[in-house]
DNA sequence: GTGGTCTAGACCACA
DNA sequence: GTGGTCTAGACCACG
C-alpha cells in the first residue's frame, strides 16, 4: 500500500499517516490481521521522524485500528464499534451537516454526497 | 446566542468558535444579515483576547459565513455554495464513511446518522 | 455619474471614491471644468460620513486631478504631468511587472494586458 | 538578498515584505525550491515583530508564491497563473491605464513604461 | 529549532 | 467605537 505524505499540508504528518491508514483498512487494501511496517521502516520508507509514525500508531490503537504488540509490531485489527466510535462520528458528521445546512444543501443532497463518499470508501458501486 | 468555550480543548479556541458560529448559522440562531458582536465585546464576553476572536472571524469571512463590513461590524451572510465549499465537505464525508465502514457499519447505518444529524442541525424532525 | 461603495471591502471608502472619480475623469463621464458635488451633498447621497469623501477629495487635489476652491467647490482639473506622477505610476507598474514575471508571464502577454487594459478607461478599441 | 524596511511608511510593514520579496522572485534573486529564513530569523534581522514576518509569509502563502513546508520551513514556490491572479492583476493595471489616460498620456507612451517596467523586473534590456 | 496559538497592551486608520 | 497593525513574551505542537 502506498502512503503519500504532504509536508506543506497543514494538517500534521502524524494525522495524515493516521488518516490514510484508516483509507486504507476501509477500503481493504489492508486486512485484519496483516502486520503493518515497523515504525522505524515506515520512518524511513517516507523520508520522516519515526516519532512521528508512532505518533499515529498511538492514535490508530487509541481508536482500535490497529493493536501493537511488543514482539510482533502493529497489527491491523477488525475494529470494534467501541465505546466511542458513534459518539465520535456523530461530532464528525454534524459539523458536516451544519456546513451543508448553511449552504443551502437540502438533506436529498446531502445523503446524495454522504452516499457517494460511502461508496468510495467502500470500492463498490453506490446503489 | 450562547458560546462555550473549553480553553482545556486540543482544538484552538478559534476553531471551536468558528465551529459554534457555523452551527449557530446552521440552525437558525444566527440569521443572515444579523450582527456579529464586534472582536472585542465577543473577546470580553467570552474572557479571551480579541486576537483570537478575530482570527475566527477571518476564517468565518474567508468561507463565506459572514463578511466584516467597515461600518456595521460583523455580519451573517446567506453562504453562497463557494468555490470549494463541495470539495472540502467531500473530505470530511469521506473520512467520516471510511471509519464507517472500519466499523461495520452499513449504507444504511450510516445514512441514517447522517440524516439524524442534519436534521438535528436543521432543527427538524428526521423524516 | 454613479459611484458605488462597498463597505465590506478590505479598501477604505475613501480609496474607493478616489479611484472611481479617477475612472471617471479617464474616461469620460467626468471633464475638466465639471464641478464635483459637494462634500456634504455626495457624503449624502453615498450614506457615508462627510469626513470620508472630505478624504477622498483632498487626495484628488493632492495628485492634480481636481481644484478645491472654497467658494465654488471642487471642480475636475485637466491633470498635468505633475512633479511625482511619472514615478508613482512607475512604482505601481513595476509591482504589476513583478508580479507577471513571477506567473511566467511574458512581455508580450504583459504589453497585451496593459494595452487592454488602457484601452477599457479610454473607451476605444485596442488596436 | 537584502530587503529594507520603511517603518514610517503608510504601508504596512507585512506588505512591504511582502513586496519585496515578490520583487525579488521576480528578479530572481529568490529561485523556486529556495528556502527563505525562519520568521524568527527574518524578524530579528530585520528587527521586527515575528508575527508581522508570519502575516507577510501567510500572504505570499495564499498568493501561491511560496509553501510554508512543515519540515523545511517556507520555501519558494513556481508560481502557477492561479485562479484569480489575472484578475487581480488586471485591476491594478486598469488603475494604472486610468492615471495615465486622465495624463493625457497616449497609448504608446503608456506600453513604453509597461514595457521598461517589465524589463527592470525582468533584470534583461528592454528590447 | 520550526511554526502556531494565545495573551496583553499600545497605537492608528476608518467612519 | 470599530477593526487593523505592531510589539512582546509565553507556551505548545511538530518533527
Amino acid at each position: 500500500m502506498i502512503i503519500k505524505i504532504d509536508s506543506r499540508s497543514a494538517q500534521p504528518i502524524y494525522e495524515q499517516l493516521r488518516d490514510q491508514i484508516v483509507y486504507g483498512i476501509a477500503n481493504a487494501r489492508l486486512v485484519p490481521g496483516e502486520p503493518l511496517p515497523s515504525v522505524r521502516r515506515l520512518a524511513a520508507d517516507l523520508g520522516i521522524n519515526f516519532h512521528t509514525v508512532s505518533k499515529a500508531y498511538a492514535l490508530l490503537c487509541d481508536d482500535g485500528y490497529i493493536a501493537i504488540d511488543r514482539r510482533k509490531g502493529a497489527i491491523v485489527l477488525q475494529a470494534e464499534g467501541g465505546q466511542n466510535f458513534v459518539p465520535k462520528l456523530t461530532a464528525q458528521l454534524e459539523f458536516c451537516a451544519a456546513q451543508a445546512v448553511c449552504h443551502q444543501m437540502t438533506l436529498d443532497e446531502f445523503l446524495h454526497h454522504c452516499r457517494a463518499c460511502y461508496a468510495a470508501q467502500k470500492g463498490e458501486k453506490a446503489l
